[in-house]
DNA sequence: CTAAATAAGATATGAATTATCTTTATTATT
DNA sequence: AATAATAAAGATAATTCATATCTTATTTAG
């Protein structure tokens, strides 16, 4: 129950991306320094972002990673979803067929709800919110 | 992202246990056949919570479990907490100085945030709630 | 054309998950 | 009392996942 290492990384990576001015080039080396994570994690990190077609990628000298989509598009539940795969708080939630007991279990309706509202959580907040150093502030709302 | 198979089959296990007249010694082979989940595993499991407190054990002929603590005392996040340990969506959500990026790390709010609403709600259920043959009515309002 | 810089891809390690197998304790039966 | 049956406890195993590092390929600069 919990984000992994990677998601982390990559989610202060894409931050700092987005402080940069537009249209940067950002090489891992410095993300990597920037955000203190592992260089060489953080290479295989924005590789699979970069495939995900969220981020574009330029090989060899001078090359790097911009944006491909706006920071305010790019949700915390997408970067999550693209680094640890889909999230699914319990097997059932997301396909019901994918449990056999789905028919007649007790439990099922409290993991669909509870994973609606987390679902909703990580999708209320983009990279683009916390780009700005004014810590805090730019927070939206808690939500409940 | 999500519980382990472990927490959903404990508890299914309890609820079904809750689910018996009060005070009946239940027995791994039963919980497991009426819950649909392999027995050896569920056997390991069950060790696990009668070593945290909420259910007692006994061993040889006639043995089984019972409950150490009323089933609406049990919470779904106590009961995933034993099995899965504790719920720390990211390293700095419980322990700040965990992470030595907390004190300026624009995202640590947002982490804190979702963890205090997961933990709310996963703290409004508990194993009564689903001990009951009407299925759905007897839960909680969806926590937001 | 060579060297440097950079991401891409392959490989490695350790931990966690998901179990099964074996042992021990208790009770029932003879 | 000895033995067999029953049940949980404990030990072990297989697989998958998380977290990296190491090597290769590509591009540009000099
Ligand atoms: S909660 Fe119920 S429906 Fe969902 S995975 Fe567990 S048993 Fe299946
Ligand atoms: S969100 Fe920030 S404070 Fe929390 S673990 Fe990640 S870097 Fe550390």
């Amino acid at each position: 129950m919990n984000i992994s290492r990677a998601s982390d990384y990559a989610i202060r990576g894409l931050v700092y991306m987005a402080k940069q001015p537009a249209g940067t080039v950002c090489y891992v080396k410095d993300i990597a320094k920037n955000t203190n994570s592992p260089a060489s994690f953080m290479s295989k990190i924005f590789q699979t972002l970069a495939k995900s077609g969220i981020i574009d990628s330029f090989i060899g000298t001078k090359g790097g990673f911009t944006f491909n989509a706006r920071p305010e598009d790019i949700t915390i539940k997408k970067v999550v979803e693209i680094i640890d795969g889909p999230i699914v708080l319990n097997r059932c939630v997301v396909n019901k067929s994918s449990c056999q007991n789905a028919g007649n279990c007790d439990v099922h309706f409290m993991w669909a709800d509870i994973q609606k509202m987390l679902t909703k959580a990580l999708s209320s907040y983009s990279i683009a919110d916390f780009a700005t150093d004014k810590k805090g502030n730019m927070l939206p709302e808690a939500v409940q």
